[in-house]
RNA sequence: GCCCCGGUAGCCCAAUCGGCAGAGGCAGACGACUUAAAAUCGUCCCAGUCAGGGUUCGAGUCCCUGCCGGGGCACCA
């Protein structure tokens, strides 16, 4: 059956969209792209099954559905692959991808296969670069010195977003490590704001969850920066605080040890504090970032032998060097208030720092203890909560908020601080030192001069493999294919960068390049993107709930604001599947708990592997492959299928004067199903399919039996609502029923609205909250005659007798309440 | 430490507005059909919703506290 279908829609090509009029209203549906690693996984298998089942069901609806599917086909596995076992990352990228795309089909998922892109296609990668060349020109994509992420396995950096926070890459799981370097950055930071704020726009149609997750990755705080004069230095030094209210308890300074501060003010000190700085520095960056992030660790320090001076009393405060500030953090530097923050009060008891205590947390009712008793100094504890403000000038007697705006307002006044704000989200590092990926389209001049590659020029193609050496050496592989690096721009000797461009950059708008995936004059096509765009559905795992999709949130940002697009959220509405997990755990290989596509394909079939992810539960919750039943989801298709053997009256047959019950049930599923779909329902639409299945079964053996019209109409339904599941056996019923193909491209029927109208409701009565009788009523019944009728009822009266109604409460036509005392 | 989500039958999960706790499935038991088994069909069994408190005529649903599980962020000033 799967082949015999499977050939049909390969001739009929039923889900492709052509250009040109189509009067439907249209429906953008995207899953995310997969990365060409081998087979398709069972993770594959949850969200190609998802995303079809919602592209299915608006077609189904009578919209025109774009649906494409891609592979986002550069990256590291393929070149890691190449240098194990020595073959091409080519060969291998495309090996990979020719057998998803088998699998895929064999899936039966509705895509276009007429828009299929590869990120590693020079057709898709040369407008990479031209998105890089479109940053570089704005000013958004700029190069920098600095600390960064470096994987000592893979041999490249890493962005801060695939960092895990244990410290160890995402990719490779080595502990990374921090090394200076000049990088290329895309200005997502000038985003920071709207990243933020427009999450607003996408709540209650992105998961909370991930909502969550980025305002959380974004971590805009805002405080004041605050500037302190430093002796013998010409410049202040300014720092960032959440807390300017505290900052007459401010009793020394931190820099952080790997900042250029730091190391300026070590020079000015003496040769001891020189060196002592030296070794901290070295130590510093000796320390693992799960070392440095644990928060128990004994506080350690240098004092430099410098000083600042307090703006707001004048007080002559030390400077410290210490890592628990961190260089790439606000300014890199703070004031430490010992007495309201736990960090700094761990330091100053470690080194013998003074503390001031100046905001008294004492208050009516407060069990506290006195001031006196809960002095940080002897507790080891910050004082954290509100309070009044005490030896802290004109602030004394305020509220820490009004304290907060108060300072802020005087230091803007004597142009010794502003307010400001601080975000956690850090430039997005693009630069890879890897080959298989989209080569930066830059060039040095005999200066070291940036050169942007003329857009006429694009593509810079990535060179041959043939002889090139792909095994990591911390720098990328490209550099050492000399007629490749070498060129000659305008007459003048150049050298290309030879880095290559994080492949996060590649799916940060390849839902832009579907619209038009074969053009070869632009990226893509503006009226096409005004058609479709932005994608109305996108389906995925939570694995990206930060990365790509903050990116690819930033570009459209970005393209948006230089006019090529109307919108600026790419993602109207966002569904994240969950995983599918073995025996409660990941699955993995080291675990040996695997459960393979292509064995579960063989073993129950498409249809029934399909329609298990549909009904396993909540689409956002893992599937535990033990839990569910794939058998029972072949039983139940078979059940099904049967119908469509036992319908005996002819196609066309008018439902009208078909059995009432059925039809009565029926077409409440008519309209109840498009809500479920719409909620992302689908294992509850699929529990009142198999009711429907029920129902119809029963019609058919102990009902009015298969000639009665409205077991056809019910079939018929059925068949439809099986279609976005289960599309083989639902083709093979529509079949059976007398129809041509294809049901997929059947209009949901529309329900008949007289045959919803209930003629009776059952009432409850309750006395005292617990249900005694009930009354079948007609659904316009007045409350008056529901009330008289409920207390009427022989039951009631025998629950009433002896006892006193105080009052009673109804809601027709549902509900009486009685409250009755004795 | 801060933030988010969840906890309903042996298991996976339902339950628009606060209104009869159960739609569907798995597992189990029994029966029909069968020489038998499988398949199929049918019937049945099972919880008072993690705990405690509150609001309400009425709470799985709303509020508070706690417990358990999952996830995110975190020496972030």
């Amino acid at each position: 059956m799967e082949a015999k279908w499977a050939a049909l829609w390969e001739k009929t090509a039923p889900f492709t969209v052509l250009d040109g009029d189509d009067p439907r209203p249209k429906k953008y549906i995207l899953d995310m792209f997969p990365y060409p690693s081998g087979d398709l996984h069972m993770g594959h298998a949850e969200v190609y099954a998802l995303g079809d089942v919602v592209a299915r069901y608006w077609r189904l609806r009578g919209y025109q559905v774009l649906h494409p599917i891609g592979w986002d086909s550069f990256g590291l596995p393929a070149e890691n692959a190449a240098i194990k076992r020595g073959v091409d990352p080519r060969e291998w990228t495309y090996q990979n991808i020719a057998q998803q795309k088998a699998s895929m089909k064999r899936y039966a998922a509705s895509f276009d296969w007429t828009r299929v892109l590869h990120t590693s296609d020079p057709e898709y990668y040369r407008w990479n670069q031209w998105l890089f060349l479109t940053l570089y020109e704005k000013g958004l994509a700029y190069r920098k010195d600095s600390w960064v992420n470096w994987d000592p396995v893979d041999q490249t950096v890493l962005a801060n977003e695939q960092v895990l926070p244990d410290g160890t890459s995402d990719r490779s799981g080595a502990m990374v490590v921090k090394k200076k370097l000049t990088q290329w950055y895309f200005k997502i930071t000038d985003y920071a704001d709207r990243l933020l704020d427009d999450l607003d726009t996408l709540e209650g149609r992105w998961p909370a969850k991930v909502l969550a997750m980025q305002r959380n990755w974004i971590g805009r705080s805002q405080g004041a920066e605050v500037e302190f004069v430093i002796e013998h230095r010409d410049t202040p030094l300014t720092v960032f605080t959440t807390r300017p209210d505290t900052l007459y308890g401010a009793t020394f300074m931190v820099v952080a040890p790997d900042s250029d501060l730091a190391e300026e003010l070590a020079q000015g000190a003496s040769a001891e504090v020189k060196l002592a700085f030296q070794e901290y520095l070295e130590q510093t960056q000796r320390t693992s970032e799960i070392d440095r992030q644990d928060a128990s660790r004994e506080k350690t320090g240098v004092f430099l032998e410098r000083y600042a001076t307090n703006p707001v009393n004048g007080e002559r405060l030390p400077i410290w060097v210490a890592d628990y500030v961190l260089a790439d953090y606000g300014t890199g530097a703070i004031m430490a208030v010992p007495a309201h923050d736990q960090r700094d009060l761990d330091f100053a008891l470690t080194f013998t720092l003074p503390i001031r205590v100046v905001l008294d947390p004492t208050h009516e009712g407060d069990d506290g203890g006195s001031l006196a008793e809960r002095d940080p100094a002897t507790t080891r504890l910050a004082l954290a909560g509100d309070g009044v403000m005490v030896n802290s000038g004109a602030l004394d007697g305020l509220g820490k908020a009004e304290a907060i705006s108060r300072i802020i307002d005087d230091l803007e006044a004597k142009g010794t601080g502003r307010r400001a704000t601080t975000y956690r989200l850090r430039d997005w590092l693009i630069s890879r030192q890897r080959f298989w990926g989209t080569p930066i389209p830059i060039m040095y001049g005999p200066g070291g001069e940036e050169i942007a590659v003329p857009q006429d020029q694009l593509p810079v193609l990535l060179p041959a493999t043939e002889g090139l050496d792909l095994t990591p050496k911390g720098s990328s592989p490209l550099g050492a294919v000399s007629e490749w690096v070498n060129q000659t721009h305008n007459g003048v000797a150049v050298t290309r960068d030879a880095d290559t461009m994080d492949t996060f950059v590649d799916s940060s708008w390849y839902f832009l390049r579907f619209l038009s995936a074969h053009d070869d004059t632009q990226a893509f096509d503006v009226d096409k993107v005004k058609q479709w765009a932005p994608v109305d559905q996108y389906v995925g795992g939570v694995e990206h709930a930060i990365l790509h999709l903050l990116y690819a949130r930033f570009i459209t940002k970005v393209l948006h604001d230089l006019g090529y697009l109307d919108f600026e959220e790419p993602f109207s509405s966002l569904l994240n599947q969950g995983m599918v997990i073995l025996d409660g755990a990941k699955m993995s290989k080291s675990k040996g708990n695997l459960v393979y596509f292509s064995e579960e394909l063989d073993a129950y079939g498409v249809d029934a592997v399909r329609l298990t992810m549909a009904f396993a539960g909540p689409p956002e919750d893992d599937i535990d492959w033990r839990d569910v039943s794939p058998v029972g989801s072949q039983k139940f298709l078979a059940r099904a299928w049967r119908l469509s053997g036992d319908v005996t009256s002819a196609p066309g047959t008018s439902p009208e004067g078909g059995d009432g019950e059925l039809r009565r049930a029926l077409h409440r599923f008519l309209a109840d199903i498009p809500g479920l779909i719409e909620a992302f329902k689908f294992n509850v639409a699929v529990a009142r399919t198999m009711e429907m299945v029920n129902h119809t079964r029963k019609a058919i053996d102990t009902g009015p039996g298969g000639a009665d019209p409205a077991v056809r109409e019910a079939t018929e339904a059925i068949a439809l609502a099986i279609s976005m599941f289960a599309p083989h056996t639902a083709e093979d019923m529509w079949e059976r029923l007398g129809h041509q193909p294809s049901v997929a491209l059947q209009i949901w029927p529309e329900p008949d609205q007289s045959l919803l109208v209930e003629d009776s409701v059952t009432a409850i009565i309750q006395i005292n909250g617990k249900v005694r009788d009930r009354v079948d009523v007609s659904p316009g019944i007045p409350a008056e005659e529901l009330e008289k009728l409920a207390l009427g009822t022989e039951a009631i009266q025998r629950a009433l007798a002896g006892k006193t109604i105080v009052n009673v409460v109804v809601r027709a036509p549902k509900v009486v309440a009685i409250n009755a005392a004795d």
